[in-house]
DNA sequence: ATCTCCCGCCATATG
DNA sequence: CATATGGCGGGAGAT
């Protein structure tokens, strides 16, 4: 294995060693070098091996092949000096791509180990690094800096930072996916779509502007970095405009898969959200192709993390760049994760060691925006900006709590976390004991159970670090509505049956009004199909992913393919219902309390708008954004990419898109289930099941508060019509409480709670996904037989469960 | 031609 | 003030 490896390794660190040493000779242009383009497979193989062996073995691992390598790469550099000419084998020069982010970044990564145990703490200096990389700084600055939006290290001082390692990938992860669904992302994303795919239908010669307007005027203002509750963020330039780069478009990068639901994300749409996001901007052509260069960088070292890997999504526009999460699966909320977090880490060899910095959740600011700054100089003027951003966030109408902002603050101190802390004999921060001090002091500690001495048994209020509302989880939690023009505040109980309902139909409010409405399996599946993706890849690879991740692999379901649909509904409610019950349970026993309510009612502070706020709200109220935003087009559960019905065109089965009657259909893929089952579970879809009742709630509130029942899109005939067909479905939007069914979208406002309070996702939703795949590859395409021409009825042609989602032309593949 | 995205100028931040 | 950071966009290699 290793030798071939090494090779790889060799050669390539070889050319990008030569590099400055044959600068005369550099001169040959490309020689088509195919070797040295490759080379990573292997070592990515390897690496993989490496992962699954313990992490010290891993870390030792890695360590020997660099030193190795470094060897001899000497000695081939010296070899090829000599050979300067023969280049038959070794393309001469570096060629572009030996430069490229994404492999120098694997050779920083390969500096150090995945999970640094605290004896392994590893600092980082950029000198070093740049010299050892022989690569600009400037360049180093781009991978530590999309490093440190996901936390995987910090910076401590000039030239230092500090390396985690993944150790904090999972809450990092969990956060930002919270965040992203305050955000709206989701809609956000079909908004986009839509309007695309509007375009596409007239002349495409123009671009409307409008669209920037009303993609600006929905988005939120700015998101300040993400923190982590045990991470500082000790950013260098935390200062006001810097703070919207690299970092922080990385972090919403990232957002951005977390939300989707075939977790694929267009490089388009990401610019187009990202640019949105930052202050209403138009539409401006450099401004986009900039996003689109910062993209790839940031892009380049997910890819390196293996966090992503590059697609491509055919439609009819033509074939477009995107990329596909391969990450680790985010649990959906907060119990889940912690009980799992909690065992895994136990478990796990490697947890203990978190650099017990990280430990202390000081950071856990009730209600303060950014704390840990280190740098006391700045330190006021940030206090500033974030006052006025504040400032304005809260101007906003209509803001009775004000937590969106500082959501991430409110990330739950991490039960993990908590529970390592006794384990941490001490911080072996020599220097940095100064720090650590200094990090304390700030933080003043709000809340009590961020307090690191938390024992380690589980208090089961943990996490609430929300100063927001801490009693939000009780059993029976109120919703608060504010009404966003009112400013008035509603609580909601929901019956235990009631949320039921909510949780097993809500898949269902998508935009179909089909007959099985209520079945659960179906409609989810249904929407989850919206955009038809054809997928050629996945399958292949599935191997691929999954070896790495540990985690992933704890939190697969066993599942089996049903071979009935029926079953297969069943089954969904089943699990949802142990979900349900297993959470009040906990709750009950958290709390000590019982209840008849259902705790599926949560306390949402009504930010309007998270973070974006004014703009948002307002401009809601332009009828065109109302119906753009309109639930309906969202789908909670599944349905990431929502599709909006405008979209129909010819009708396909979407690739993901599931159902039970996909299932019926094609039994062979049933049959092949079980055997996919295991690649896709981690790769993507386990979120698809996130929470359903979130959005069902958010949906609903919206429609208490915000959405006038009637409102509908005079534009789109297709939307407009939507709405009402749902709403017929359902009797009437403001009823829908009473009966159970709520329909949802992913709320405008902030639901913090909801998504803690979620329901833990069932893991099923995964297998419906493994058979879509599947299906998907069934002979005759992804049109076989299931093409429909739209009509103006859409969605409403099918019956019977049929799928009837109306799918704009996708498809995926890798390269 | 389009997709990628490296390079490095230069404004800012930090010390 | 000297450096360290890092936004930004030209423009060239890869496809």
């Amino acid at each position: 294995l290793k030798t071939p490896l090494k090779q790889a390794a060799t050669s390539q660190l070889v050319l990008t060693e030569r590099q400055p040493d044959c600068q005369p000779l550099s001169t040959p242009p490309k020689p088509q070098d195919t070797p040295p383009a490759e080379p990573w497979t292997p070592t990515s193989n390897l690496k993989m091996l490496i992962s699954a062996a313990s992490p010290e073995i891993r870390s030792r691992e890695q360590r020997k092949q660099l030193s190795d390598t470094s060897a001899e790469v000497l000695q081939a550099k010296h070899c090829l000096q000599e050979h300067l000419l023969g280049d038959e084998y070794e393309k001469s020069q570096p060629s572009r791509k030996e430069k490229s982010l994404g492999l120098l970044c694997h050779k920083f990564l390969a500096r150090y180990p995945d999970y640094p145990s605290a004896a392994q703490k590893s600092y980082i200096c950029l000198d070093e690094v740049t010299e050892e990389l022989h690569v600009e700084r400037r360049r180093i600055y781009d991978i530590v800096n999309v490093l440190e939006s996901l936390h995987m290290v910090s910076r401590l001082a000039r030239n230092r930072y500090i390396w985690h390692g993944r150790h904090n990938l999972p809450q990092t992860l969990q956060a930002l996916k919270r965040v992203g669904e305050e955000n709206k992302y989701i809609q956000q994303i079909q908004m986009i779509k839509k309007r695309e795919y509007e375009h596409e239908f007239e002349a495409d010669g123009e671009k409307k502007e409008e669209m920037a307007s009303s993609l600006g005027s929905s988005e939120q203002s700015e998101m300040p970095f993400v923190e982590l509750p045990g991470v500082e963020f000790r950013a260098a330039s935390v200062n006001g405009r810097k703070y919207k780069s690299l970092r922080v478009m990385s972090q919403k990068f990232v957002m951005l898969f977390l939300v989707s639901t075939p977790q694929i994300v267009s490089l388009e749409v990401a610019a187009k959200i990202l640019i949105g996001e930052d202050q209403l901007e138009d539409l401006d052509k450099s401004k986009f192709k900039t996003k689109i260069r910062r993209l790839y960088d940031i892009a380049n070292v997910l890819s390196s993390l293996k966090l992503i890997k590059k697609v491509h999504v055919t439609e009819e526009r033509g074939r477009k760049p995107a990329f596909k999460w391969t990450g680790p699966e985010v649990l959906p909320n907060i119990q889940d994760t912690k009980l799992e977090a909690t065992s895994t880490t136990c478990s796990s060899p490697i947890s203990e060691s978190i650099p017990s910095k990280e430990h202390c959740s000081k950071n856990l600011f009730p209600s303060k925006g950014k704390q840990n700054f280190t740098r006391h100089s700045s330190l006021i003027k940030l206090v500033k900006s974030i006052e006025n951003d504040r400032r304005k966030i809260q101007s906003a109408p209509t803001s009775p709590v004000k937590i969106s902002t500082s959501t991430y603050q409110s990330l739950p101190v991490f039960p993990s976390t908590i529970a390592q802390l006794p384990a941490i004999p001490k911080p072996q921060l020599e220097g940095q004991s100064k720090t650590a001090e200094e990090m304390q002091m700030k933080c003043a500690l709000p809340s009590a159970e961020a307090v690191p001495k938390a024992e380690p048994s589980e208090q089961p209020a943990p996490s609430q670090p929300l100063g927001v509302s801490p009693a939000s989880h009780s059993s029976v939690s109120p919703v608060i509505l504010p009404h966003p023009h009112s400013g008035v505040s509603y609580a909601i109980y929901l019956h235990p049956s009631q949320a039921h309902t909510v949780t097993t139909y809500s898949p269902g409010f998508m935009l179909q009004p089909l007959p099985c409405a209520n079945v659960t399996g179906v409609k989810s599946n249904s929407s989850k199909g919206i955009n038809k993706i054809t997928t050629e890849e996945g399958d292949n690879q599935i191997a691929t992913a999954e070896p790495t991740k540990p985690l992933a692999a704890e939190e697969r379901p066993e599942m089996k393919s049903e071979t009935s649909s029926q079953r297969c509904l069943k089954r969904s409610q089943a699990l949802q219902e142990n979900n349900l019950i297993k959470r009040h349970r906990s709750d009950e026993e958290s709390f000590g309390t019982s209840l008849t309510f259902f705790p599926s009612g949560y306390l949402i502070p009504f930010t309007h708008c998270t973070h974006g706020n004014k703009a948002d709200c307002s401009n809601k109220e332009k009828a065109g954004m109302c119906s753009l935003q309109h639930p309906t087009y969202s789908s909670p559960v599944t349905g990431v990419i929502p599709m909006p019905a405008s979209e129909l065109k010819t009708v396909n089965i979407p690739a993901f898109h599931i159902t039970p009657l996909n299932i019926m259909l094609s039994p062979n893929s049933i049959a092949a289930a079980p055997v996919l089952s295991n690649s896709c579970l981690n790769s993507s879809n386990a979120s698809s099941a996130p929470n359903p009742s979130s959005s069902a709630l958010n949906f609903m509130l919206q429609h208490i508060g915000l959405i006038p029942a009637g409102v509908q899109v005079p534009a789109n005939p297709v939307l407009q019509h939507v709405p009402a067909s749902s709403q017929a479905e359902n009797s009437s939007g403001n009823t829908n409480l009473q009966e159970g069914k709520v329909r949802t979208n992913t709320a405008p406002w902030p639901c913090n709670f909801l998504s803690s309070l979620q329901p833990s996702a069932p893991k099923e939703p995964q297998e419906p996904q493994a058979v879509t795949e599947n299906f998907f590859r069934t002979p005759g395409g992804p049109n076989s037989g299931f093409s429909l021409s739209a009509t103006s009825e859409g969605p409403e042609r099918t019956s019977q469960g049929t799928l009837n989602i109306p799918q704009r032309k996708l498809e995926v593949s890798e390269d």
